[in-house]
RNA sequence: GCGAGAGUGGUGGAAUGGCAGACACGCUAGACUUAGGAUCUAGUGCCUUACGGCGUGAGGGUUCAAGUCCCUUCUCUCGCACCA
C-alpha cells in the first residue's frame, strides 16, 4: 500500500487554515454564554532545545476538544503564547554576550514553526509573549495595584537563595532543600526583598478550591500548602521580665501538661531573657543555627538539639514555673516563633524532654483508660481523649476541653482563639537581569514611590554584562544612568529599583490578555473578559500545583476585587496530562538519550500519526512510555483511512450491520470525545475502519460521517478526505454527526450460562427477552444439564441481554 | 513519618458488580509483492493430548457473581516533611 502523501496535505491544510484564519475568535453577542468555551493550555517557555513530545501531548487533547466544539456549535476561544522571561535565556547571554531578547524571540519563532506544524487550531492573532513591553507594561501595571493595596512590601529577613542561580526563591520554589531549577542546594541569605501578600488572601484560597472542577490530588495539595489550622494563642508570663511569650498552639486543652517553652533561636526576646551564666551557651547555639541552611535543621536534625536561657515562664492555668529553652526544632516563620512543649503528647517535645530529662505529665487520657493518672507516661500519645491532670477540666473530651479552655483564657484575657497557615509571603523579587522591572523608585525624602501609570513601560534597559552581581542587587545596579532618577512625588533625586519580577509574574495573568491581546488602554476590555471568561477547561502538567495554578488564583482574586475581573476563580476545570516517558520507561532527557523529537516524528509519519499516536497511548491523564513501534500502527490505520478512501463512493444505503456499527461508533467517539477519553474514541474508529475498508464500495452514509468524526484527530487528512468526497467548504465548519439510540442497539445478545459463576454454555437471545424465557432455554442446554444433573438447584439468577446463573446444591 | 495515586498478557492499554484482556504493538504460520516502517488471512493469557483447571501485586471478606465493593498487607510513583 502507497504510504499516503501527509507531506503535501499538511502542509496545503495549514496554508489554507492560516490565510482564511479559519480558526479566528470573535466575541459574537448572538452566541449565548453557555455555546461559548474557553479552552486553555499552559503556555510553553521557549527553550532552546526546541518542542519536546510531552507538548504537544496536552495540546492535541484541547485542541481535539475544541475542533469537536465547534463541530458542536460552539464558539470556541483557544489560543497560545509564550512564557518568554526566564533564566536559560539569561544564563546563554552570560555565556556569549548574545542578548537574551535575541535568543528569546529566535526561540519564540521556532517554538511557533513546531507548534503550527501539527496543525492545531489556534487563533494566533491572539499570541502573547510575556517579554514584549506591550505585555509586561500590564504585568507592571498589576504590581502596582497590589502595591496600592499594601499587598507588595518590602521587606529584609533571610530567604532560600539558590547560589547557582545567584538568586532568591520563594518557598514553592524549593524542593528537598533543593532548586527546583537546577537543584543546586538552596542557602540562607539575608537581603532586602520584595513580598506579596498572598497570606491575605490563605482563606479565600483555600475555600475558594470547593468550587473548582479540579483534580481532587491537586485541590489536595493546594490546601495542605495552604496549610490551616486551628488553635489558641497564648500569653505566657516570664519571670523578671515586663513583657510576656505569646506562643501558638492547636492543643490549648494541654495547657497543664506545659513542662517547658521553645523559642526559635531567631526569636527577637531571646537574647535579653537569657541569663547571664547561659549567654556563652546560647550565643553558640545561636550562632550554629544560623550558619545551617534549612536542609541540615531538618534533614539532619532528628536528635533534638538546644540550650537553656536560664530564665522561667510561669504556666498561665497553675502558676507553674517552667524553664525556656531555646531550640531549631521551633521555627521562626511560623505561629509566634515560640511553643509550650507538653512532652507527653507531642512527638517532637517528647523527644527533646527525653534527651534533656525535662518532667512529662500527662493530662490527656485514651477513652476508657482508668487512673491514677500520676505516674510520668512511659509513651508519648498525640490521639484524642479525655482530659486528667487538668484541674477543672477533668474529665472533658478533647474537642470539648480544647473548646472550654479557649473560652476559659479569653475571659481571663491571656490568650484567644487563633488561627495559623503553613503558607508564607510570596517572595517576588529576583535579582536578576531578564525580567519585568519592579516600577518603584526610593527616593530619600518620599520613601517608595510607584511609577504613574502613565509612565508605564518600565523598559528594560541595555546592559553591559548580564552576568548577576551575586551580592544580592540585579546587573541593572550597574547602570548608573537607569538607576538614578527622579521621585515621581517630590522630583528629587531617587533610585530605581534594580530588582526583577519572577517568571511567574508574566504567567499569573496571561489567559486575560489573550482576550483582548492588543489594547493599548487597559490589560482586557471588561466587555471581552466578560464574553469569554473564567477558562472552562485548561490543560497542563501536574508540575504547577502549588506554583503557577496557586499564584495565579491570587492574582486573580486580587483583580476581581478591584473590579476588573468578573469571577474570582480563573480556571473552572483544570486536567493534569500525564508525562511521557521514554521508550526505557525513565523520564525523558538528554543524559539518558531517550528524548524523542517531535521533528522527527512529523518528518517521518506526519503531524495527524503523531496526534492520534499521543492520544492512543493511553488515558490522558496517566504518564506513559513512548514506543515508535505503537506510533507505527496507529501511522498504519491512518494509511488505511486512506487506501479505503479511493475506493469508489455509492449513492446506496448502507447494510443494517454496517449502520448499527456506524451509529455505535458515532455514539462512543462523540461520549469519548466529550469526556476527553481519546484512546477509547480512537479505538472505536478503529474497529468501524476495520470493517468498512473490507468493503469494494463505500456508502457515502457511512464514510461521511466517519471523516468528519476522523477530523479533528487528524484534521490534515480529515480536510483532504471531506474534499475528495466533494466538499467545498472545510470540514471544520461541518455539523459533528449525531446518532440515532435505537440504531445502537443489538437485536440479538449472546447470553452467557453459568452454573455456581463458571462459564458453561452460550447462547443467542433476542434483545430484550423475558427472563423465564431465558431461564427456561439456559436449564435446557445439554451441555447445563450436565453440570446440574443430580443436583438440586438453589437458585437461578437471570440478568436481561446478559447471563444466566444457576445455582446448584450437592 | 504523614498524605495522595497506581499495580491487569511479552508490551501500551480496555472492561455501568454480570463473557477479563476490546483496540494496538510484538510474536507464530500461511498468502502476495512494484521488498514497504508493506498488505491480506489465521492464530496468540497460563497449564493440559483432551475434558477441564487456573488467572487482574499478595492474603482475607461481602455477593448467585469481584479487576471493580470492604478489611489487611506488599511494591512503585508523586507531594509534604520538626508547621506546635
Amino acid at each position: 500500500m502507497a504510504k499516503y502523501p501527509f507531506e503535501s496535505i499538511e502542509k496545503k491544510w495549514q496554508k489554507r487554515w492560516e490565510d482564511e484564519k479559519t480558526f479566528a475568535a470573535a466575541e459574537d453577542p448572538s452566541v449565548p454564554k453557555e455555546k461559548r468555551r474557553y479552552v486553555l493550555d499552559m503556555f510553553p517557555y521557549p527553550s532552546g532545545a526546541g518542542l519536546h513530545v510531552g507538548h504537544p501531548e496536552g495540546y492535541t487533547a484541547t485542541d481535539i476538544y475544541c475542533r469537536f466544539l465547534r463541530m458542536r456549535g460552539y464558539n470556541v476561544l483557544h489560543p497560545m503564547g509564550f512564557d518568554a522571561f526566564g533564566l536559560p535565556a539569561e544564563n546563554y547571554a552570560i555565556q556569549t554576550g548574545t542578548h537574551p531578547e535575541v535568543t528569546t524571540m529566535a526561540n519564540v519563532d521556532r517554538f511557533r514553526t513546531q507548534i503550527k506544524s501539527l496543525g492545531f487550531s489556534y487563533d494566533w492573532d491572539r499570541e502573547v509573549s510575556t517579554c514584549t513591553p506591550d505585555y509586561y507594561k500590564w504585568t507592571q501595571w498589576i504590581f502596582l495595584q497590589l502595591f496600592k493595596r499594601g499587598l507588595a512590601y518590602e521587606s529584609e529577613m533571610p530567604i532560600n537563595w539558590c547560589p547557582s542561580c545567584k538568586t532568591g526563591l520563594a518557598n514553592e520554589e524549593v524542593k528537598d532543600g533543593l532548586c527546583d531549577r537546577c537543584h543546586t542546594k538552596v542557602t540562607r541569605k539575608r537581603i532586602r526583598q520584595w513580598v506579596l501578600k498572598i497570606t491575605a488572601y490563605a482563606d479565600r484560597l483555600l475555600d475558594g478550591l470547593d468550587g473548582l472542577d479540579w483534580p481532587e490530588p491537586i485541590k489536595l495539595m493546594q490546601r495542605n500548602w495552604i496549610g490551616r489550622s486551628e488553635g489558641a494563642s497564648v500569653h505566657f508570663e516570664l519571670e523578671g521580665h515586663e513583657e510576656k511569650l505569646e506562643i501558638y498552639t492547636t492543643r490549648p486543652d494541654t495547657l497543664f501538661g506545659a513542662t517547658y517553652m521553645v523559642l526559635s533561636p531567631e526569636h527577637p526576646y531571646v537574647e535579653h531573657i537569657t541569663t547571664l551564666e547561659q549567654k556563652a551557651a546560647v550565643a553558640a547555639y545561636v550562632e550554629a543555627a544560623a550558619r545551617k541552611s534549612d536542609l541540615e535543621r531538618t534533614d539532619l536534625a532528628k536528635e533534638k538539639t538546644g540550650v537553656f536561657t536560664g530564665a522561667y515562664a510561669i504556666n498561665p492555668v497553675n502558676g507553674a514555673k517552667i524553664p525556656v529553652w531555646i531550640s531549631d526544632y521551633v521555627l521562626i516563620s511560623y505561629g509566634t516563633g515560640a511553643i509550650m512543649a507538653v512532652p507527653a503528647h507531642d512527638e517532637r517535645d517528647w523527644d527533646f524532654a527525653k534527651a534533656f530529662g525535662l518532667p512529662i505529665i500527662q493530662v490527656v487520657a485514651a477513652p476508657g483508660e482508668t487512673g491514677p493518672f500520676d505516674k510520668t507516661p512511659d509513651k508519648c500519645t498525640a490521639a484524642d481523649g479525655f482530659a486528667v491532670n487538668s484541674g477543672k477540666f477533668d474529665g472533658l473530651p478533647t474537642d470539648q476541653a480544647i473548646a472550654q479552655v479557649t473560652a476559659w483564657l479569653a475571659e481571663k484575657g491571656i490568650g484567644k482563639k487563633a488561627v495559623n497557615y503553613k503558607l508564607r509571603d510570596w517572595l517576588f523579587s529576583r535579582q536578576r537581569y531578564w525580567g519585568e522591572p519592579i516600577p518603584v523608585v526610593h527616593c530619600e525624602k518620599c520613601g517608595i514611590v510607584p511609577l504613574d501609570e502613565k509612565d508605564l513601560p518600565l523598559l528594560l534597559p541595555e546592559v553591559k554584562s548580564y552576568a548577576p552581581t551575586g551580592t544580592g542587587e540585579s546587573p541593572l545596579a550597574n547602570i548608573p544612568e537607569w538607576v538614578n532618577t527622579t521621585c515621581p512625588c517630590c522630583g528629587g533625586p531617587a533610585k530605581r529599583e534594580t530588582n526583577t519580577m519572577p517568571q511567574w509574574a508574566g504567567s499569573c495573568w496571561y489567559y486575560l490578555r489573550y482576550l483582548d491581546p492588543k489594547n493599548a488602554d487597559a490589560f482586557v476590555d471588561p466587555a471581552k473578559e466578560k464574553y469569554w471568561m473564567p477558562v472552562d477547561l485548561y490543560v497542563g502538567g501536574a508540575e504547577h500545583a502549588v506554583l503557577h495554578l496557586l499564584y495565579s488564583r491570587f492574582w486573580h482574586k486580587v483583580l476581581f476585587d478591584i473590579g476588573v475581573v468578573s469571577d474570582d476563580e480563573p480556571f473552572r476545570r483544570l486536567v493534569n496530562q500525564g508525562m511521557i516517558l521514554g521508550e526505557d520507561n525513565q523520564k525523558m532527557s538528554k543524559s539518558r538519550g531517550n528524548v524523542v523529537n517531535p521533528d522527527d516524528i512529523v518528518r517521518d509519519f506526519g503531524a495527524d500519526s503523531m496526534r492520534v499516536y499521543e492520544m492512543f497511548m493511553g488515558p490522558l491523564q496517566v504518564s506513559k512510555p513512548w514506543s515508535t513501534a505503537g506510533l507505527v500502527g496507529v501511522s498504519r490505520f491512518l494509511e488505511r483511512a486512506w487506501a479505503t478512501s479511493e475506493k469508489p463512493i455509492a449513492g446506496i444505503a448502507p447494510s443494517a450491520e454496517h449502520l448499527k456499527l456506524l451509529h455505535k461508533t458515532i455514539k462512543k467517539v462523540t461520549l469519548d470525545t466529550d469526556t476527553l477519553n481519546f484512546n477509547t474514541a480512537i479505538s472505536q474508529m478503529m474497529i468501524f475502519l476495520n470493517e468498512v475498508s473490507k468493503l469494494d464500495s463505500l456508502p457515502r452514509a457511512l464514510w461521511e460521517p466517519f471523516v468528519v468524526m476522523l477530523a479533528p484527530y487528524a484534521p490534515h487528512l480529515g480536510e483532504e478526505l471531506w474534499e475528495r468526497l466533494g466538499h467545498a467548504a472545510g470540514v471544520s465548519k461541518v455539523a459533528w454527526p449525531a446518532y440515532e439510540e435505537a440504531l445502537t442497539l443489538d437485536d440479538e445478545k449472546e447470553i452467557v450460562v453459568q452454573v455456581n459463576g463458571k462459564i458453561r454454555d452460550r447462547f443467542t437471545a433476542t434483545a430484550g427477552g423475558a427472563e423465564d424465557a431465558l431461564r427456561e432455554t439456559a436449564l435446557a442446554l445439554p451441555k447445563v444439564r450436565e453440570w446440574t444433573e443430580g443436583k438440586q438447584i438453589a437458585k437461578v439468577i437471570v440478568v436481561r441481554d446478559k447471563l444466566v446463573n444457576i445455582v446448584v446444591k450437592g
